[in-house]
RNA sequence: CGGAGAGUAGCGCAGCUUGGUAGCGCACUUGCUUUGGGAGCAAGGGGUCGCAGGUUCAAAUCCUGUCUCUCCGACCA
């Protein structure tokens, strides 16, 4: 492509709109062009890299024995109305009708419209196994679009889906399709980790499930990883041991002291000259289940921090907030000094497993300006539940192997699920079986976000020049500038590039009229594997090339003659 | 949705406190000179100051409403 009829801008000053590296470089690169928030148009060069990992994904599923197709964008209502999902996926989804008043979203995943495809095909046990997927676009009107096409409202997946008579066949699918995910991200060149997680309202919360996590800083997840055992957890799923168990199980009586003002853990425990790990810290949340809802306590050990994920997970509710203000007030609770004493009925306790019934804690007095000290879960409960719900952190052990675990954090770039039978069932596949009687297949499906892909690279591989582009999907292989004075060089430096396209490599040239150092900036920018520069300077004195590469900054004077060859080696 | 901030040329910003007919840098156009890490000079083009009301002789500036965008939280590929 030549630059000089090319359609390409670049930018010095980064925009203001854009906070993290991926998305400050895909805006100054040239590469998209936000048409409003989470709505990204991809430009030229930005696309090429789209269609480089969509590539990348196709050959790796098919590889693995899938077969692609295509669904439609726009998904009639009726199926969401079957599954149920209608309105439990609540403003997510992008809801709108027809003239003839027909309910439409448009997908933002599509496990009815693939049941309903399959439903309507298969009948046999001997047609299935079989996994379909497509490369497609979908929405999300997400609650809060971000960091560009990292969390973009509308962003190309690919979506895959399996179907199968029984379990071994699902987990020997799941199997392949983890190998086939590894393999992708392996050619991207990616750090990546594959990490146990939560399943969400995908499936249920028993169901297997693993996240493709890329490694990078500003990842919007938390990695709990162990590497002695190989351990590795979203945070929201993780369960560790706490490491440090400073409990005080001296027998004491429970004792009321004034505590003035003191009404966070660390103050009441400054001000007690106690660990915080011998306190406890109480919240209340308000579950909510379609129009039913209740308050939950949760008692956590001072130090600890509430996993939302699993609480909600064990309460088996729609969704979980704290309480309000006015709420605990109806309770008859202080904030800042609730505990586990004197609390009604309606209020359903847990407590988190890492709190010893046998250890006496420092707890909130249920009054103002007062907690107790010498609190005991045993001697207070007969029957207390313990489960648990404290997050994982940095310094826990595992459950089995007692090996320290650590946090670093990701961007999730693709999530594999077991569904078990809950689409199936609730729209009603059937399929015979080889006795003759009517079984309903188990589903599988894998997410992997194509864009999610694109912004991921960028993260896990920039300097403060520009982008570095991992050779697989760098929107073009070669940089070729020329630093152009006379007619006559710009005809010889014509035919280089026809002779590096003719070689077969996907070649920028940059004939632009601009300045050697114009050009260099905008080739770092860019990110290109290799930068070939034909200067008149050492052309004419030597015949030499300058080639660079992008990744380490080596730069080597090349002839003519072996230039094919050394780009070549740059490449491999 | 809760909390915080911002809308002035394609991008980055100033002007607003104290109303007086819009400016700087980059980018863009033309010419000349330059030419190996974002060149210089000169001359240009481009903005109903987010939108709608109001106050006023006069509004980018003051008031009211509204829309959009960004950041922090719950969602997720």
């Amino acid at each position: 492509m030549r630059l000089s009829q090319g359609f390409w801008q670049t930018y010095k000053e980064t925009p203001a709109e854009a906070e993290i590296p991926s998305h400050q470089l895909m805006l100054r690169a040239g590469l998209i062009h936000k048409s409003a928030a989470g709505i990204y148009n991809y430009l030229p060069l930005g696309y090429r890299v789209v269609r480089k990992v969509e590539q990348i994904v196709r050959e790796e599923m098919d590889k693995a024995g899938c077969l692609e197709l295509l669904m439609t964008v726009v998904t009639p209502g009726d199926l969401w109305q079957e599954s149920g999902r209608w309105d439990v996926m609540g403003g997510e989804m992008l809801k709108f009708k027809d003239k003839a008043d027909r309910d439409l979203c448009i997908s933002p995943t599509n496990e009815e419209a693939i049941t309903d495809i399959f439903r309507k095909t298969i009948k046999s046990y001997k047609q299935l196994p079989v996994t379909l997927y497509q490369i497609n676009t979908k929405f999300r009107d997400e609650i809060r679009p971000r960091f560009g096409l990292m969390r973009g409202r509308e962003f190309t997946m690919k979506d895959a889906y399996s179907f199968h008579m029984d379990k071994a066949c699902l987990d020997k699918v799941y199997d392949d399709l983890f190998k086939a995910y590894c393999n992708v991200f392996d050619r991207l060149g990616f750090e990546y980790s594959a990490v146990e997680a939560d399943a969400g309202n995908m499936g249920s919360s028993d169901s297997k499930t693993h996240e493709f996590q890329v490694i990078a800083n500003t990842g919007e997840d938390e990695i709990i990883y162990c590497p002695e055992t190989g351990y590795a957890a979203n945070s929201e799923k993780a369960q560790t041991k706490r490491a440090n168990v400073d409990f005080d199980f001296n027998d004491q009586e429970l004792k009321e002291v004034e505590t003035k003002g003191k009404s966070t853990i660390a103050d009441v425990c400054d001000f007690l000259g106690k660990p915080q790990s011998q306190s406890i810290k109480s919240l209340v949340y308000t579950a909510i289940q379609g129009e039913e809802e209740f308050e939950v306590l949760v008692l956590l050990v001072g130090d600890d921090e509430l996993n939302e994920v699993k609480l909600k997970n064990h309460l088996g509710v729609d969704h979980i907030t704290p309480a309000t203000d006015s709420k605990l007030l109806e309770y008859g609770l202080v904030k800042g000094y609730i505990g586990p004493l004197d609390i009604k009925k309606e209020i359903m306790i847990l407590f988190d497993e890492a709190i010893d019934p046998k250890a006496y804690y420092t707890v909130g007095a249920q009054k103002e300006d007062y907690h107790l000290t010498g609190y005991q879960v045993a001697k207070e409960f007969e029957e207390a539940t313990f489960v648990d719900l404290r997050l994982a952190k940095e310094g826990d052990l595992t459950i089995e192997g007692s090996k320290p675990v650590l946090v670093k954090r990701g961007i999730e770039v693709g999530h594999i699920f077991q569904l078990g039978d809950k689409y199936t069932k609730a729209m009603g596949v059937t399929v015979l079986g080889n006795d003759g009687k009517t079984q309903t297949p188990l589903m599988g499906c894998y997410g992997l976000g194509i864009t999610r892909v694109v912004a991921a690279a960028i993260e896990q591989c920039h300097d403060d020049k520009g982008i570095i582009w991992p050779k697989e999907i760098a929107p073009y292989q070669v940089y070729f500038a020329t630093i152009a004075k006379s007619e006559e060089f710009k005809a010889q430096a014509d035919d280089v590039y026809k002779k590096l396209t003719d070689a077969g490599f996907e070649v920028i040239y940059d004939d632009r009229k601009a300045g050697a150092g114009f050009k260099f900036k905008d080739a770092d920018l860019l990110g290109l594997p290799v930068r070939v520069v034909m200067g008149e300077r050492d052309f004419k004195e030597s015949g030499e090339f300058e080639v660079v590469d992008r990744k380490t900054g080596d730069k080597q004077k090349v002839k003519i003659d072996g230039l094919v060859e050394k780009i070549k080696e740059l490449l491999a």
